[in-house]
DNA sequence: CGAAAATTTGACATGACTCAACTGGAGTGG
DNA sequence: CCACTCCAGTTGAGTCATGTCAAATTTTCG
């Protein structure tokens, strides 16, 4: 088992070596080059991905013909496109490389099968859902509460090392600001 | 065992009567009165609450003083407050009922012990997870993609029966816009 | 029936966008 | 290693969606 994945598991529930073991023989490790795809619009997403190095962005192409990143995915971050994996439909999302990456696949029928063969794997997944719940409400109160200027001053204050590597118009898409107003809020502090 | 909450269970689990007879022993039946709260700001919330009839509204009180509605919770919903019940903090939530509802009571501590007993039930929560982080992602994308007249027209279109039941005022709060914008965008179409 | 709450309407304000032009680095190829 | 291109970022002018505030009207409900 991943050195990484196995401390992430271990915050989260108590579990055996040899459970651990049985895990990670479903694991494939992989890599990815910058601005590669881990998925694309119209594909249907089979797997969850478990970051260890390097960094993603899931966006979509909105009506307007806009990227609009909904997420970024760092180390020790879990991506995957639930919305396409849960009812596999084709997905309306892309996961992009931004760096050269490395991460785990967990392809989602070989999750079926080890749930049944480590039954405690369907609490860790709990856990982790309800906390990937909790951001996303989070976000959506962010969203609600603050002005652009406040939801940018947020992340950057809460994230500096995070938002000097990405580049500042990707930034903008996932504050759902444009780069210029971006510009201008930077300007005027 | 409830015979609303048994069909929503067996929606996405298949699940042994003496199972569900366990489950249904931890489960308190409980009525509210119009305008009651079942959480209010600055209490941990404790449970987990399954809407038979009736409706809630979740929101908070945000920086600038007004209510801002995060979520409605109607028949065969959860509803909690998921930040408050998985880290035991204080919530910044209200939830209040919009009718007279009658709901099932799942404490949180009493959950614990159920997941050793009926293990399956890890299984459920995480699907119910799951699906519920589906919407909440759903809902992100709209905010960024849709101007505040598509939004409306979207939630009312899909909504039509709902919209009747809660006052302009709080769909409006719903969908972050104000009620006389909501009042203009009726009258100019 | 009357008071309180919800909705509507209008005038005005503003946050954030659009578009277009400009600047400055980072690569790339000769 | 220079010249060129290209992309990210900046700046400014003008616009638009939506908000604010206040008053008028309608609805709800005790």
């Amino acid at each position: 088992m991943n050195r990484e994945l196995e401390l992430y598991i271990r915050r989260y529930i108590t579990i055996s070596e040899e459970e651990l073991s049985v895990f990670s023989q479903y694991l494939i490790l992989k890599t990815i080059k910058k601005k590669e795809f881990l998925l694309k619009e119209g594909t249907t997403c089979k797997a969850r991905y478990f970051i260890l190095e390097g960094c993603f962005r899931h966006f979509y192409i909105d009506v307007k013909g806009n990227e609009q990143i909904i997420h970024f995915g760092i180390e020790n971050w879990w991506i995957t496109d639930y919305a396409s994996l849960v009812y596999q439909v084709p997905s309306k999302m892309y996961i992009q490389a931004l760096e050269h990456t490395t991460f785990l696949e967990l392809n989602e029928e070989d999750l079926e099968k080890l749930y049944l063969k480590v039954p405690k794997l369907e609490r860790f997944f709990r856990i982790i859902m309800e906390k990937t719940y909790i951001a996303a409400q989070q976000r959506i109160e962010y969203m609600f509460s603050l002005t652009g200027k406040e939801f940018y001053e947020k992340f950057v204050g809460s994230n500096p090392v995070f938002a000097q590597r990405v580049p500042q118009y990707m930034l903008a898409s996932y504050l759902g600001l444009t780069p210029e107003f971006i510009s201008k809020i930077k300007s005027r502090s």
